[in-house]
DNA sequence: TTTTCGTTTGGCAGCGCTGCCATTCTCGTG
DNA sequence: CACGAGAATGGCAGCGCTGCCAAACGAAAA
C-alpha cells in the first residue's frame, strides 16, 4: 500500500520500474527494454508498458540506470568565467551537440583559478562524466592526473599552444598574436601600445601579448605603452585603461587590445573624446563579438570560432577515435578601425 | 587480482571504496564515514583512511552514493539561451551560491521552445535532482505537472507576472514596460515607436511590450509605428529594425527597444547616420547590459538585477522554507539616450 | 574488580536499474 | 506432427555506496 498510483498525479513514493512492470503486467527487464528501447518485445507488450508509464507518470532514474550499466551520459564542461560571453558561447556549440548525441553538459566555473579549477573537475569526476571538456592547455598536476586517469574522453580547448591529455581543439593563440601586430605594421603603424586586463590568469591573452610583443620585435619595434588593468576584462576597464594610456603616450598611432570587450572600451572612449579612429588612433581587438562587428564602424579584430570549438570538441568527446589536436584557425577581420 | 593499486597512478579497475577500506585496514562503513566527514571515528583510523585515499588516487563515485542516499546534489538549471549574455548572468549568480552549497548546476537551454522545455525538463529530472530553477512562469501544461510531482524545490525566475509553482524570484516585467512608457511620456516624447524581436517566443518581451503600449493607451497615446524582427534578439537585428521603422515613420521621436541588444543596434545605427541622441531622437532599452552602461552615452534603460535573481534563487532552491514569491525590483537607468 | 554508558567499528541490506542467462513461446521446416 | 531457430520474456545478481543496527571497545563510575 504505498508506491501504487492511478493517474497521473504522485501518491505515496516515487514510482519506479518496478511499478511500472508490475502495472503492465511484466517483468522488469521487459519494461526496462521497452522504455530504451533496447532488444526485442512485442508490439502488445510495448503497447501496455508505455501505457503504463505514462498513466503513472513516471520518470526514470538515471543515477540507477547509469550505476548499474556503468556510464553515464555525463559530460564535464569547465570553462573560466560566465561573465564574458566568449564562454556561453563555447558551452552552447558544445550543448547542441551534446544534446543531440544523448548527452547532458554539467558546467562548472574555475574564475581563473588553477586551484579552483582542479577542485570543480575532482568534483566533476565523481559523477563518472562520459567525457570532460576543458578550457585551455594549463593546469595543475593534480589536475592532469586526475584527467588522465579518468579513463574517459577529455578535450582541452580554445588553445594548442602547449601540450594536449587527449583531443585538443582551438586554434594558436601565439599566432593571432603574431598575425595581429603584423597587420597593425603593415598598416603603417609604429607607435604601437597595449591595453590588457589581468593576465597572470588569463593564460591566453598573455599568450597572445607576449606573441604580439615578439612579432613587433622582430620588426625592430617595440611597444611603447602599455595599461594593465588589474581586474578582468570588460569594456569600462578597456576605456579607463586606453584614457590613462594616452595620457602617459600621447603619440600612440595604435593599440592592441586584450579583447574586444576591452577594445569596445577604447572605441567608446574615443567616441566620447572625439578622437579619429583610425587616422588618429587605430585599434585592434581579439574575439569577434557581435557588438564589435556591428559597431558604426566595425572593429578590427580575429574572430575565433567558439561555437565551432564548442561544438567540434563535443562531436569528439561524443566519439571513440584517437586523440587528436584540431587546429581550426581564425579569421582576421580588417574592420574599419586600423 | 585486479582493483589493487600501489601509487597515484591507475591499475587494472577503478579504486572503489571497499579498496580504500581495505588498503586502509578498516570496513566499508568507517572509511565511508571518514571520507565524508560523517559520524565518529579515532583520529587514527582517519589518517589511514585518507592516506589510502590518496595513494590510491581514490575518486569516490557520487552516483552510486545518490542512489544510496537517495538524494541528489544536482540541481537543474534551465534556460532559454545562451547566446545573450542575460542567461549566463543568472546562471553565474546561482554558481556561485549552488557551488557554496556543495550543489553542481546542470544546465538545459531550451531554444526559448515550449516542447523543448518540458523534453529537458523531463530529461533533467531523471537525475533526480534536489532542485529546480527555471527561467519564466509560462510551462507546457505537463512540464507543470512534472515540476509538481517531483517533490523538489522549484523557483522560477525573472518574472513575477503569473502564478508560480513553488518559489518566484524575479520582478515583473508588466511593471518594467509600464515604466519604461511613462519615463519616455515623462521627458515629453509623443512620436514613439517600437523595435523588437520574435515575441512569440520572448513571453518577457511580450508582457513588457503589451504594458508598455498599455501605458501609452491611458495616457492617450499610441505606438505610431513598429518593427518586429523575426529573429532572435541581437545588436544587428536593432540596427536593421530601426532602419526600417525610421524610414516608414521619420517623425518618430522615440523607439522603445525589447532589450539593449536591439537598442544598442538602434543607438549604433544612429552613430553611424549622424542621429543626435536624444534631440533628433530617444532610445529606450531593458537590462542595463554593460555595454549599454559604458556606451558615450549611456543608454537609458532598465537595469534588472539578474546575478541577484540567479542568487536568490539558487539560495531558496536549497532552502527548506515555505514557497515564496521575491519581487527584488529593477531600477529605471536615466541615461544619456531619452 | 565489575558495571555502565558512550565511542568506534563492521556487516549487510538495499537504492533502482541493467546485463546476463535461462526459459518459454512462435513459427517455419522436414 | 515433431523439431529446431529465433523471438519474447522473466529472474536475479550486482553497480558502489549509505544507513541502520549490533557488536566491540574503553574509560569512567560504583
Amino acid at each position: 500500500m504505498q508506491s501504487e498510483a492511478e493517474d497521473g498525479t504522485q501518491t505515496g513514493a516515487m514510482i519506479t520500474l518496478t511499478d511500472v512492470a508490475r502495472a503492465a503486467g511484466v517483468g522488469e527487464s521487459t519494461a526496462s527494454r521497452v522504455l530504451r528501447g533496447h532488444g526485442s518485445f512485442s508490439t502488445k507488450t510495448r503497447e501496455s508498458v508505455l501505457t503504463a508509464a505514462r498513466s503513472l507518470g513516471y520518470v526514470p532514474n538515471r543515477i540507477a540506470g547509469t550505476l548499474a550499466s556503468m556510464g553515464s551520459k555525463l559530460v564535464g564542461v569547465v570553462i573560466p568565467s560566465l561573465s564574458n560571453i566568449v564562454f556561453p558561447d563555447v558551452l552552447r556549440g558544445a550543448n547542441t551537440v551534446l544534446v543531440g548525441a544523448g548527452f547532458q553538459p554539467v558546467v562548472a566555473v574555475t574564475d581563473y583559478d588553477p586551484e579552483r579549477e582542479e577542485s570543480v573537475i575532482e568534483s566533476l569526476l565523481s559523477w563518472r562524466p562520459a567525457g570532460m571538456m576543458v578550457a585551455g592547455l594549463e593546469h595543475t598536476e593534480r589536475t592532469g592526473a586526475m584527467l588522465r586517469n579518468a579513463r574517459i574522453r577529455v578535450a582541452e580547448l580554445l588553445d594548442t599552444d602547449g601540450e594536449g591529455i587527449d583531443i585538443v581543439v582551438g586554434f594558436s593563440n601565439r599566432k593571432a598574436g603574431r598575425v595581429s601586430a603584423q597587420h597593425l605594421m603593415s598598416r603603417g603603424y609604429r607607435c604601437i601600445g597595449y591595453v590588457g586586463h589581468d593576465l597572470s590568469l588569463d593564460l591566453r591573452a598573455a599568450k597572445r601579448f607576449a606573441a604580439f610583443r615578439a612579432a613587433l620585435g622582430e620588426a625592430g619595434l617595440s611597444i611603447i605603452g602599455e595599461e594593465i588593468i588589474r581586474a578582468a576584462s570588460s569594456i569600462e576597464a578597456g576605456r579607463d585603461g586606453l584614457a590613462r594610456l594616452l595620457e602617459r603616450c600621447p603619440d600612440l598611432d595604435a593599440v592592441y587590445f586584450s579583447n574586444d570587450d576591452m577594445a569596445i572600451g577604447g572605441y567608446f572612449h574615443c567616441l566620447a573624446h572625439g578622437i579619429t579612429i583610425p587616422d588618429r588612433l587605430a585599434i585592434f581587438g581579439y574575439n569577434g563579438l557581435d557588438v564589435a562587428r556591428s559597431a558604426p564602424q566595425p572593429l578590427s579584430t580575429i574572430l575565433t570560432p567558439r561555437v565551432t570549438v564548442g561544438e567540434i570538441g563535443a562531436r569528439l568527446v561524443c566519439s571513440d577515435g584517437p586523440s587528436a589536436v584540431v587546429d581550426i584557425g581564425f579569421e582576421l577581420i580588417e574592420g574599419a578601425t586600423t
